[in-house]
DNA sequence: TTTGAGCGG
């Protein structure tokens, strides 16, 4: 017995491959034809298979693909206006866009590839070498000039408050400055080196301390808050307040919803403007039962002193 | 199961 010989091998094409995996079509079924392809020219491929349907009968699919690029039309308005001669800072120079006059955005493309070709690498190297570039902008606390954003600085309470500390950095001698009526920056008054108003009460010399006293700029990390937890999804804020401001007055009230969907991620931050209302609402209404389920209720810790905190 | 959004630069 003469082995068969195998047939010479075709070329791999992945359209093909495709068609056969991505379709409810089988390849060849015992009892019918083979698929036919045959090109009628033009462009258009005609595909005939055959199948069984669901009464079990032979039928006959006939496909014919167009081959024609939607682009092909677009592309010929593209190469007319390649042959217009260049006007304007361009005038007289030769077709292609010129470094200094022109900037070519990337061409974004969806590429599908087996495995990396050496072709894509040079792209690769440039976009990695972009993104390094953005990243590598540096970022500087306008307040202290660490490495982190200003409003993320360690010193705000601090600095914040004195005029001329943000831009100024740390200028070495104030009383120097104070003592100079010539210097711009005292002729300016009390608002501030860079011009931008300060309230009285933050002005350099200000007594701050009745301010404060007073119940003045107070931030959410100082006011006391419970985190809720176990809540149904379909919580809402007013169910939330009407329970715990029995206890005392309600500053806030925080429900964690999904961001897509709207609905209640299962906790919620309520802030009290008393510690001891708080510290009460807590003891009474963890554990207490709302919409079916048993509320948690504990001390939340601000988000600023929790690893990973934003 | 369970610790908030967003803004810069």
């Amino acid at each position: 017995m003469a082995p068969v010989a195998d047939p010479a091998p075709k070329p791999i094409d992945w359209a093909d491959d495709g068609d056969i995996d991505d379709d409810a079509i089988p390849p060849v079924t015992p009892g019918l034809p083979p698929r036919e392809e045959r090109d009628e020219g033009n462009g258009v491929k005609v595909i005939v298979e055959y199948k069984f349907n669901p009464e079990g009968k032979k039928v006959k699919i006939t496909r014919r693909i167009r081959r024609t690029l939607v682009t092909t039309k677009v592309n010929a308005a593209e190469a007319e206006r390649k042959t217009w001669a260049k006007f304007g800072q361009e005038k007289g120079r030769k077709a292609g866009p010129h470094s200094s006059t022109t900037t070519v955005g990337e061409n974004v493309a969806l590429k599908f590839s087996a495995g990396s070709t050496k072709k894509d690498e040079p792209e690769v190297d440039e976009q990695a070498a972009l993104r390094k570039q953005l990243q590598s902008k540096k970022i500087t606390c306008r307040l202290c000039k660490g490495d982190h954003f200003t409003s993320k600085c360690p010193y705000r309470d601090t600095l914040e408050a004195i005029p001329g500390a943000a831009d100024t950095g740390a200028e070495p001698e104030v009383s120097d400055a104070i003592a100079d009526p010539t210097n711009p920056a005292v002729a300016a008054g009390t608002s501030g080196a860079g011009g931008k108003y300060i309230p009285p009460s933050m002005r350099q010399g200000a007594n701050r301390g009745a301010g404060e006293r007073m119940g003045g700029p107070m931030n959410r990390e100082d006011m006391p808050t419970l985190r809720v937890t176990n809540l149904s999804e379909d919580a809402d804020e007013e169910d939330l307040r009407e329970i715990f401001s029995r206890y005392g007055r309600v500053i806030r009230v925080y429900i964690g919803r999904d961001r897509e969907t709207g609905e209640c991620k299962g906790y919620a931050f309520v802030s009290f403007e008393s510690r001891d209302d708080a510290d009460k609402a807590r003891q009474k209404v963890d554990g207490k039962g709302y919409s079916n389920l048993i509320l948690s209720v504990n001390w939340s810790q601000p988000r600023g002193e929790r690893p990973g905190g934003a």
